[in-house]
DNA sequence: CCGATATGTCAATAATACTGACCTAATAGG
DNA sequence: CCTATTAGGTCAGTATTATTGACATATCGG
C-alpha cells in the first residue's frame, strides 16, 4: 500500500496530507555535499571551481560536444559558460575545434592534462560510491541509481540515461596513451 | 566479491584502478538539481534563495537553535549566515530570542508564517521521493536513506544521524495552531 | 546575397560565499 | 568587582557562479 503506484493519487483524493520526509531531504543535503566536497578540494590547487568540474567532466565524457550541447546539458547561458571554459582552454585542460561538417560549431575535447584531472575527480567520487557500496547489499549499486534516476524530472530521465549511455560506449581509457582516436 | 567489506583495501594492493562510477557521479548532479530545483521556484515568490531555504528548514526543525549551532550545521561564517537570517527575521519568517539561560545566546525560532513556509518547501520536496518511492520496491525509503547516509562523511554520519533524530520526536504539526508550545 | 544559426563578447547585476577587522553585550572566574 | 572569554553583529573588500540584454562575427542554407 505504501508502495502502491496508486499512492499519490489515491492520496490526494482522501488523505489530508503525506509526512514530510525529513530525513531524506536532510540526507540528500548532506549527501551531496560531502560528494561535491571531494572534487572541491581537488580543483582548489588549480585554481578551478565547480563550474570547470562539470564543463570538464561532460567534455570529457562527451568528445566532440559541441558548445549548444553543453548548454543544454548544464542549462546555465553561454556566458556563464564561456567564462570557464575560456580558461580551460587558455590552460590547455580542454580544446575547441571547428565542426567538421559545420564549420560554426565548436566541438570540444579534454587534452591529454584536462583527461588526466576529469579522471582524478572521477576518482575520488567514485571512491565515495564505491564505499558507500560496500556497506550496501550486493544489489547496492543498481538501487542506488534507479533511486537517483526515480528523483530526476520524469521528463528529463530519457535524456539523461541517454547522455550517459552515450559515454559508456567510449571504454574508460588506460595509461598515458589517451584520445588519440579522438583527437584526429 | 563486488561488495565484499575487504573490496577496497584489497583493491588497493592488487588491482591498478577501480572502474569510475561516471553513471552515479551523473545521475547523483542530475537528481540533485531537479531536487532542489523544487524549492528553487517556490522560493524566487518570496525573493528567497537556497540560502534562506537552509536556515529557514533547519530551525523550523530544531526550535531554539543557537547561532552557533546553526553555523556548524551549515559550515559557512556567520557573516553569510547574517546576511541571509536579517533577511528572515526582517520579513518575520524567523524570531530571535535571548537565550533563557545565557542571554547571550540568541534562540531561533520559526514564526507561523515560516513554518507555513517550510512546510510548504519540505512538501514539495517530500513528493519528489515520495513519487521516487513509488517506483521502487517497498523496502526504497529505508534503502535510499542507508545509501545517502552513506555518502556522509564517516565522521559526520553520527552528528547528522543525531541531527535528525533531534527533529524527529517533534511531530509533524496539523493545522494552523503551530508552535504555540515552543513560543512561550 | 540574405536570413538564420552558432558562437563570442561587453556591461551591469545578483546571490552566495569568503577573509579580516572591529564592536557590543553578557557570562565566568579569580 | 574587574577582567578575560564567549556569543553574536557589523563593516569593508573580494571571489565564484550565475543572470539579462545588447551587439559582433563567422558560417551555412537556399
Amino acid at each position: 500500500m505504501r508502495n502502491s503506484p496508486l499512492n499519490s493519487e489515491r492520496r490526494a483524493l482522501t488523505e489530508p496530507e503525506e509526512a514530510p520526509m525529513f530525513d531524506l531531504i536532510e540526507l540528500f543535503y548532506f549527501a551531496y555535499r560531502d560528494f561535491v566536497g571531494d572534487a572541491d578540494r581537488l580543483l582548489e590547487a588549480y585554481g578551478f571551481g565547480r563550474a570547470h568540474h562539470r564543463v570538464l567532466h561532460f567534455v570529457s565524457r562527451n568528445p566532440g560536444l559541441t558548445i549548444a550541447a553543453l548548454l543544454d546539458i548544464l542549462r546555465i547561458t553561454k556566458q556563464s559558460l564561456n567564462r570557464v571554459l575560456k580558461e580551460l582552454i587558455a590552460e590547455r585542460f580542454i580544446e575547441a575545434r571547428a565542426g567538421a561538417l559545420d564549420r560554426r560549431h565548436r566541438q570540444l575535447y579534454a587534452t591529454r592534462e584536462g583527461e588526466k584531472l576529469a579522471r582524478e575527480l572521477a576518482r575520488v567520487q567514485t571512491r565515495r560510491f564505491s564505499s558507500a557500496m560496500d556497506q550496501l547489499g550486493p544489489l547496492g549499486k543498481a538501487e542506488a541509481a534507479s533511486f537517483l534516476l526515480s528523483m530526476i524530472d520524469p521528463g528529463e530521465r530519457e535524456r539523461v540515461v541517454e547522455l550517459i549511455g552515450a559515454g559508456r560506449d567510449r571504454p574508460y581509457p588506460e595509461g598515458e596513451n589517451l584520445r588519440s582516436d579522438d583527437c584526429p
